[in-house]
DNA sequence: TTGTTTTAGTAAATCGTTTTAGTAATCAAG
DNA sequence: CTTGATTACTAAAACGATTTACTAAAACAA
């Protein structure tokens, strides 16, 4: 049931139609009486405007590409909950594309999606080198014309997770590294070591491990936590680089014979759904992804709909220490 | 940069230049000669076609539907991941939609999703009660006319888990049951009734407690678990309805002071990334959630693009049992 | 030489909307 | 009685591709 046979059935033309069923301010000359018989027509005969072809005539698609590394981590998922539930208020859908830290896919998608026509790109914990269309990157920290950069306050992570641990007396406190490709990586660790080193307490690199390989599962903490282990190194505490790898250094931990948190404390990253119900319960430096989701769409929306609304560089969120059971004092 | 912009640069007409940029056999009359200049030209001036023009002309848009209860629930995600391995390779994409249980949004979302012209639609874990177009369900059990569903072997899950506490010693069986809303929950039970049925071990009814609310936390299990505590009935293991609830479960478990496994062996099923690291690690039915999802991809684009393919009314896939510590001999 | 086929294309219709630029008919004012 | 505005519409041109149905010239066959 396309417009034109609508018209037909009404003895109309489509141009009636359309400014009536639109609501345009045009169709003011039309009498209500018309105007009822084509909105009744409409909903009778179930016309359904096809997308597409409104798409192509106005140049809009509601519709935003968004670029995740994968979308099982539980990071990203939390992600576009946020993205989702501002979308679906405004009446905008999205496509997701998965790049898994492949780097013809990091160059690729960007085009791909362009080339469906997607009004802006939400990027989450992507390296991003260029913007073909608005975009807004969640925990992008490169400053590229165009992008807007929603991050966490990661000084004050730092300082929320070593001021825990130092308050509780560690001072030999090994940390477990991101990979290269988390776009968190870098800033994370120099937070942590300038933390540690304004206490007093710089980081030994003989306790700094970073996690290798790209599956989002406990594995890679575990694995990273061997290493550290087997390096016969004393420490008290470990800050991992999320929730995820400290679930699993605390089972290498806890395989080596060295209980958590008596013997050694360890502080993940993110507050994940399963931080709480871990065992013990992980206590954790909050990221809002949720907000973080919320924020990027939203940021992007205004610009694609306020009049050239200029691109913020940078939108800051706020991290939130949450104490639970997987530290406690130093003996 | 248009085809017609295009064409107009090259002095040829867009026919000339769609017939011989698509590679159709009409082309076949056109000079190689005349074919190169075409295609570096496109090259040159970087032409993308517009997706949107060509979807309306060809009526396809290589874009599908995908319905799921929320991003964030890990059964989800992985779905997904298994589908858009499928659809990155065929060139699909995919609008995801959420319907976070609420009725009117499980109402609407197949309309507006067939409103912006995907080819078709994957739900998972989502109650479905008709097709207006090519659709899979991913735990479906409604048949329904033009749905493939995508399920498990229930039966054998059963089998699995009870049988494997059956082997372990445990005749007093607790269940947690699942959400009224998860298309599981209701042949998981049958299945798990009959299954100790079968042995002789009856389920006792005041051994069965349901999950309530729908957040995609532990916290549901933990609750769930204290009731079951709070009646007084003993108990020497659990099923739960997946790994999340477990964990909470457990968690309830060791509060009470009752440690896993050695007083009361726990059962989960997913096996989600987090199950393997989990203290105690989960010993759990698996579901093949990623292969789930490829099949429910592949089926739906076999549907699309072959000819006239009759959808397939079910399509099983088979669980596995994963023995790991959170389950233990009956003393 | 004539007729047929092949070669090398093109004009125009089409997909289903929106939007611009009208047009005829009625009405009010001067 | 003319002019100008208002009312109630519509024709046709977009949007940017694909595709059908041609044409005109060259090559080939009889």
């Amino acid at each position: 049931m396309s417009l034109k046979e609508l018209a037909a059935h009404l003895n109309l033309s489509t141009t009636t139609l359309s400014l009536v069923l639109n609501g345009s301010p045009t169709a003011g000359s039309i009498p209500q009486e018309t105007q009822k018989r084509i909105f009744s027509a409409a909903r009778e005969l179930n016309y359904r405007p096809n997308y597409l072809a409104r798409s192509l005539r106005v140049q809009r698609t509601h519709t935003l590409g968004v670029i995740v590394p994968e979308l099982s981590d539980g990071y990203s998922a939390m992600v576009l909950n946020g993205v989702e539930s501002i979308l679906s208020d405004q009446g905008f859908f999205y496509m997701t594309a998965s790049h898994l830290h492949r780097s013809d896919l990091l160059e690729r998608l960007p085009q791909v999606l362009a080339d469906r026509q997607v009004e802006g790109i939400i990027a989450v914990d992507t390296p991003v080198r260029f913007a073909l269309l608005p975009m807004v990157n969640v925990s992008g920290h490169d400053e590229i014309d165009g992008v807007t950069n929603v991050i966490l306050d990661h000084w004050k992570a730092a300082e929320l997770g070593i001021g825990h641990l130092f308050e509780l007396g560690h001072r030999r406190i090994a940390v477990i590294k991101g990979q290269d490709f988390s776009s968190d990586t870098e800033i994370r660790w120099q937070t942590i070591r300038d933390a540690a080193c304004a206490r007093a307490i710089p980081i030994d690199e003989r306790l700094v491990e970073q996690l290798k390989g790209d599956s989002p599962s406990p594995e890679l903490g575990y694995s990273a936590m061997k290493t550290l282990l087997s390096r016969g190194e004393k420490f008290s505490a470990v800050f991992a680089f999320n929730d995820i790898s400290a679930i699993g250094a605390i089972r290498a931990l806890r395989e080596a014979g060295r209980r958590v948190p008596e013997d050694v404390s360890v502080l993940g990253f993110d507050d994940i759904y399963a931080a709480a119900y871990h065992n013990p319960a992980l206590t954790t430096v909050k990221q809002p992804l949720f907000e973080m989701g919320k924020l990027a769409a939203e940021t992007l929306l205004d610009r694609l709909t306020a009049t050239n609304q200029p691109a913020p560089a940078v939108l800051t969120v706020e991290p939130q220490l949450i104490v639970r059971g997987s530290t406690a004092a130093c003996e």
